[in-house]
DNA sequence: CTGTAAGCGAGACGGTACGTCTAGTCTTTTA
DNA sequence: TAAAAGACTAGACGTACCGTCTCGCTTACAG
């Protein structure tokens, strides 16, 4: 605690004030949760996180913006691969569940489907939330699931095959959780993971 | 030619203006594609459309209302499975490649993303768009989907099983287009059905 | 009693609503007595006239057409000269007086002021205040002092003698108030009236 | 010459920084004379003379303050009385003449104007003016014209008297200029002294 | 065959949020 | 300790749409 301590909050120096940001971070998710995406408005995230707008719109560029820093926040948290010396097929099985979970979640579950959401819409969100989020995380998965599958003796060589073998057992629960508006339950990813295994098999002996 | 002459266009009697509602919806389609969904407005539509914004409120509830009506229209005609007299694995192949198609179809793609944007930012919209459009068609492709793993034999008892059968094979189509923002080639989608009907005779062997 | 009833008020049609134009004028106004020109904002006059922002931009460019609106309504009524038995002498001193007032009055005279205040930052202002209202006024002012020399029998034949007689003695005035902030007893208004009447004899006599 | 080397400009020491003044006046000026009185801002004033707009806050309590301040500078000097062995007459025609300019000058008239026009806005700019600058150059004209009329032995005993005189010769150039926006010719300004002298004369034979 | 009721184009209305601008305050860092 | 730099809260600016309304016209059907 050194001089950090002066800018604990209230009024702030020429050096951005960390407490208005989590403020307006914090603001923008309640919002959404409570109101819905149309109920997040720039407006509204300033009077309740008790900042000017000009404020927000110094740091961020849109609403947008401000969910996707949020995401970056806590998504990468929520979505490692945890050390773990379980088999190889049950930590396949528990990053899908987390994965089901995350998408489903009060907080940051609701700010992916919204950015998704707003991608759809938008080309430039669409960019943001993929090179942001999206792009990183899916390095993770990859590399978790490549070190699955060697240990099954099912790696493949090509790293697209390695690509369309994870789209296999995400793109159901995304389906399911996006479109369908669904939850995907344990048996479901126990089987979808169970298929995807055997389809690696099968390949890597071609 | 008798009483619809006079309803052509122009003005109208007290009867629905059957020429008003297709400039709304073409104006509603028009606007998505050139501008994206945040330039599709109600004052844009009844100017574009040449008609007063309370025809457009008399008719549709929303501008969501407007665009589910032109997917309705579109949708149901460019997703049915056509008669062939193909192999049932040819059949799947190709209705699988219809689906594609559409999702990135110049106008009915777009509106369809619209709608699944806005139905992750919405809960009504969620519904309407599951229940005017989403649960009809999925209706017709597990229909599809039974006839054809019936001629070869693999057919599931249990309905959630087919369900199942047919999330593998279109939650990946899905994820890519929509969340990845990318394009599934054609050898993707055979190896995707393949690997699904050999699930499929896997779970029929239980 | 006929159609224009139904515009009594609170809403509205194609037309323009009368009701709305008044609340926006007599709000405009009540703020300037209230708290002064800084306090006349567009948004203020809206809150306080119950009235849509729009609604006053769509019909006045800016709060200084508000006022002039305003003064145009009550400056002209309260600063006509009347008609009158009384002495040509008489006539002027007591114009000179309501000049007087009126630039001393609550409502009317803070327009004015606040209106050559503006003219006097901004040049577009300027001109609208002068051909909106102070050339009119300026108009009958020179009409009626012609009529008032004529009975007097030293009317100048040339206009601009009779624009600089007029200047002499509505010149102090405005100066007292405006610059100086006082105001000009009636001893003083008499006096000045007698020096340009002696003067325009003078005058007429070369 | 020693510490004032430290501040020749750029950075400053304890005490005021001169070059930083004048900076701002120059400024304010500046931006009143190219955008007019809402072109001036503390902003725009700050970012012009390469000053932090707290260094204004420090020294000035508003932009008013900091014309007003250009004023005092530049009005006290070129509306002093000069000396001269002219006659009386010539010389008050010659103050009214160098009055007139100064109300048309580029730099100083501008500042003049835009005060007296924001005065009439708000009662404490109104207050300073005539404080600061406006009494004080009143008194000098006071004196000046008290000096020309006992020359010519019609000075009144009343100060009352002459203020009223003074008003008679330079309310209508005011008027002119402020209110109606024209200049007032030399003929004019020598037409209205005769008749002021002229009533002069009358009052001080009663 | 005529009134009446509905649909229609037009657009004014009360609102909400937008993104920008400036005010005036405060804090940090430099000299 | 003055000054430059600039982040901060506050609030008005003028614009764009929202969804509701009223208007005046046109036209189909009912009495």
């Amino acid at each position: 605690m050194k001089s950090t301590a002066a800018n604990s909050f209230g009024h702030a120096g020429p050096h951005r004030n960390e407490g208005a940001r989590q403020a307006v971070l914090d603001a923008a998710d309640d919002l959404l949760v409570e109101r819905g995406f149309a109920g997040v408005t720039m407006e509204g995230i300033a009077t309740k996180a008790g900042v000017a707008k000009q404020t927000i719109y110094r740091w961020w560029k849109s609403k947008v913006d401000v969910l996707l820093d949020n995401l970056e926040q806590d998504g990468e948290m929520a979505l490692a691969w945890p050390v773990s010396d379980a088999t190889p097929t049950d930590r396949l099985i528990s990053q899908l569940t987390r994965i089901e979970n995350f998408l489903h979640s009060e907080a940051a579950g609701k700010v992916m489907q919204a950015l998704i959401g707003q991608a759809l819409h938008d080309r430039e969100t669409a960019q943001k939330f993929r090179e942001g989020f999206l792009f990183n995380q899916r390095k993770r998965d990859l590399a978790g699931l490549r070190e699955v599958l060697e240990e099954l003796d099912c790696a493949p060589k090509d790293e697209r095959v390695l690509e369309e073998l994870l789209d296999q057992i995400i793109g159901p629960i995304h389906y399911r959780s996006l479109v369908l508006g669904q939850r995907s339950d344990q048996e479901l990813l126990v089987r979808s993971v169970e298929a995807m295994l055997r389809d690696a098999q099968v390949r890597v002996q071609r």
